[in-house]
DNA sequence: CTAGTTCCTCAAGTTAACTTGAACACAAGA
DNA sequence: TCTTGTGTTCAAGTTAACTTGAGGAACTAG
């Protein structure tokens, strides 16, 4: 039932279909991926797009760094340390992987900070108070959420009003 | 310049405008709360929301753990599990905190091992193939992410096939 | 009583990370 | 050659968690 994947390669480079079989990825993703600065295959004459080996390493670090909770404008920002000249090498990525493992520390931490600080503080009375340990800004999470989430005193008016 | 608080309870209850004070929750979110089942407040006869104080309690509650990554389908959940004929005590807080305190401990040993892993998977050659640990379903963190985020062998058409 | 503030509803916009569909071009195999 | 199978673009849909705006109604202060 399933077909051969019969690596479709051509001299010219490797096929979106292809990548897509290798990382799981839909070719949608991939080419949402492209749109957003993240991987950039050439094209043939005729148009198609064809990727290096490289790519699919690029790719596969997406979806690592995704399932850790990073954004695609930080995986973005990332991948533009690596060199654009040559083809990165294992010190180069673990490079990057080292600005991603700090973080993921900081977030280790922070939630263990906080996990620790709701057994206390969930039954006390402090909850409707705004001196609560838990209300602590800079203990609050960063707001990794989705839509407008101008949380307390971060709202666009104010930026826009230069407070 | 500021507008002295003033108490606005009338007999019938809290304001939505007293408890976006004491929450710093914007109006608009908690009425959206309302149509998520979050807090059911009642109505003066002229149709407006009319709060309790154990209400204050039931937002802060959501917004701390809204900081833990906590969806709102899960918050309305674990809130479900309060008591609704009477007001919920300090046990019945523990209680709902005790479950997320478990979740939030297996999502830091997640991320711990994930974190563990990153160093020194990321520069090995196994990146790409599809046995590196890294790539293990199972250990992948759950997408709590935005859109449609179907990721492999979890499609909406799979699950339609009933497979 | 009138002005100003607060509240109401409902529809539509926002962000992120993609997917889905239409309409069409190109490529590969029998 | 003819038919699938892939590939391309572009517009629009999706989810979550809200916000913004329009157009009114009601409460409060002076």
């Amino acid at each position: 039932m399933k077909k051969q994947p019969k690596l479709r390669l051509r001299p010219t480079g490797l096929t979106i279909g292809f990548i897509s079989e290798r990382t799981g990825l839909a070719p949608s993703a991939i080419r949402y991926y492209e749109e957003e600065g993240i991987v950039y295959p050439h094209r043939t004459d005729t148009g198609q797009r064809r990727y290096e080996r490289a790519d699919i390493r690029r790719l596969s670090f997406v979806m690592i760094s995704q399932s850790l909770g990073f954004s695609i404008a930080e995986i973005r920002e990332a991948l533009n340390s690596l060199p654009s000249n040559r083809t990165p090498t294992k010190a180069d990525w673990q490079a990057i992987s080292e600005r991603f493992r700090k973080d993921l520390d900081a977030r280790i931490a922070q939630m263990t900070k906080l996990r620790d600080q709701l057994d206390g503080c969930i039954g006390c009375g402090c909850l409707s108070l705004s001196n609560c340990k838990l209300y602590n800004p800079d203990d609050r999470a960063k707001s990794r959420g989705t839509g407008p989430r101008y949380l307390m005193g971060d709202s666009p008016s104010d930026l826009a009003k230069g407070t």
